[in-house]
DNA sequence: TGATTTAGTTATCAAATGATAATTAAAAGA
DNA sequence: TCTTTTAATTATCATTTGATAACTAAATCA
């Protein structure tokens, strides 16, 4: 086993992550939001709150198009927007109530069909797929 | 460990994993074409010879819009289409020669951030990364 | 043979996304 | 204070993407 042989296995498991991600969360996300808007709902939902700059270097977006998607989660109620008091320029972005519920209703959806595929995996299979899980985190996707 | 917080980890890994790839292949591709038609041919190298149904499937895209876009490849001469001489619906896609040089080079570029990033890892670590690929490729993301 | 299904195409439309220029307001620096 | 930098907004435009209807041609079915 070289690198190169490395390299086309994590590849191949980039390409399978991808499917499954689509398979977990198609249909999950609300009709009332665009893709790149649940994108960044999940962003604001596990690193609230953020500002708008973050929100634009993370999703690799420009700030106008991030400011203008922000302006239509906020129009829908789904984000709430603070301004700093220290600096007046910065703004503080965090979930609403509305938001805070259209994103538990996806997770759920996600994590019901999460725990379909792992279903028949023995509690060994688990040990390892957590094991895994970590290895992978801690020392090729950080 | 219950499967709640197996589920957290894994989202998690998702997370990661979206974030590496856009590391990994953002301006890899060349600019003539677009995202979506990266994507057919990266589907196309790896599988090649597929059926425009095939793609359709596989990327969750309309025939007609799969259609289209195999249009603009071919007139980018970066696939070529042969007719089943079976069954004469059918169509078979694969690379042309510029399109075998295109992939390769995006391949290249991303092969090459790939070993950077593993470049400090030591021989026991790369050997868990593999043997981790496997138990996630088989028992996960299957 | 005639009807139906399958594989793929063409045309068209609407919406989402990406890119850029110009602007405001506040903060920081000289 | 005056200048520059930073954070964010607004407006505008082109391109990409997604969705749908209508179609052709070949294969299969009854």
């Amino acid at each position: 086993m070289d690198n190169k042989d490395l390299f086309n296995k994590c590849i191949a498991l980039l390409t399978s992550v991808h499917r499954v991600t689509h398979e977990l969360t198609q249909n999950a996300k609300s009709d009332s939001i665009t893709p790149v808007q649940y994108k960044i709902l999940e962003y604001i939902t596990v690193s609230q709150p953020v500002t708008p700059s973050e929100i634009s270097d993370c999703q690799n977006m420009s700030m106008p198009n991030t400011s203008r998607e922000l302006k239509k989660l906020s129009e829908k109620k789904l984000i709430e927007k603070l301004s700093d008091t220290e600096d007046r320029r910065k703004q503080y972005i965090r979930l609403s109530k509305d938001g805070e519920i259209l994103m538990k209703e996806a997770f759920t959806t996600i994590e019901s069909r999460f725990q379909d595929r792992i279903q028949n995996a023995s509690k060994e299979d688990l040990q390892e797929i957590d094991r895994a899980l970590d290895i992978l985190q801690t020392k090729l996707f950080y």
